[in-house]
DNA sequence: TTATCTGCAAACGCTTTGCATCGGA
DNA sequence: TCCGATGCAAAGCGTTTGCAGATAA
């Protein structure tokens, strides 16, 4: 299962995971060319199934240990959208999310500052490391789709969900 | 257990629950009670901990059911400050939560708007009904006792979890 | 009277843990 | 060689569901 990367892309994941100081391994390899690969935010679930369809079968267990050392040493980063699951999304660019009420989808909204602490708490002595916002409401889909009125809940569901997908 | 409440307050409760179109019941005035009183952030366990502690045994499952309808309800309100856990706070002032990254402490954040939807998403097409804003990194207690540099691990944890305790 | 909620148990989904084995540095 | 990561299974945790019986309106 090592095979599937072309070699220069091995060096590059290869790279990255050094200057993390992360042991080069295959599964940490595959799992970050996916994450890195697709963008958006997904679920481990999601990952689990991309891979699945690739043909190469990585236990549950590692995909969450691998995405923990991904995760701490930065490469990618987890989104807090809600209880009970976990999103994960590469670290290219600081952003904030919308959350659907409606349909559930999870967008990314892009950050107007940029930097991973761009908003100040009133919260003297702490040290802030990043700020996140999320959104709630509806999403433009499911207002254009309430507008039109011809869409009933379940072609909603369908629709708009991005973010429930495979990658 | 139904007798635990003074009239009054029982009557202050029922009329918040009737307001919000909820049927008055035994359970949804315990509950209520008990997260208008407390303040701050509590998990579902806090609150089942603390209704243990007087007396009252409700099964987990009305809990979640109560906790459920008075959020649909807007009565009180759930905080996503991660993945994993639900977070119940009263929804009396809008606001946003710092997360320590070393104790693991919810501390909350006036907002400075103090609306809910108190800053909009570059997202056109969107209705947007909240933001919240989640800082991460170490909390001033955590600041502090590292800079003293008296505490170990194990203390500060019992002294800066002030979200864990019980309510 | 009727729709709604409670109470109990059991299931569920996601995540973590334990441990023997394997493999990169 | 040796520490750390993998792979497998199984447990863990917080939450949800199903349904019979109770209860507010």
């Amino acid at each position: 299962m090592s095979a599937r990367l072309p070699p220069e892309r091995r060096q590059e994941l290869a790279a990255r995971l050094r200057s993390a100081r992360l042991r080069v391994t295959t599964p940490r390899l595959i799992i970050l060319d996916a994450l890195l690969r697709v963008g958006g935010h997904r679920s481990v679930e999601d990952v689990l199934r991309h891979l699945q369809r690739e043909g190469i079968r990585l236990p549950r267990a590692t995909v969450y240990n691998v995405i923990r050392s991904l995760v701490s040493s930065g490469l990618v980063m987890v989104a807090d959208v809600g209880p009970g699951r976990m999103l994960v999304e590469s670290a290219e660019r600081w952003h904030h999310h919308f959350v659907c009420r409606e349909c559930g989808s999870v967008i990314d909204v892009p950050c107007a500052v940029g930097a991973k602490p761009c908003l100040e708490p009133d919260l003297p002595g702490a040290e802030v490391e990043e700020a996140q916002i999320i959104w709630r409401g509806v999403c433009p889909r499911c207002v254009a789709a309430r507008a039109e009125g011809g869409l009933d809940a379940r072609d909603q569901e369908t629709l708009s969900r991005p973010t429930g997908g495979s990658i």
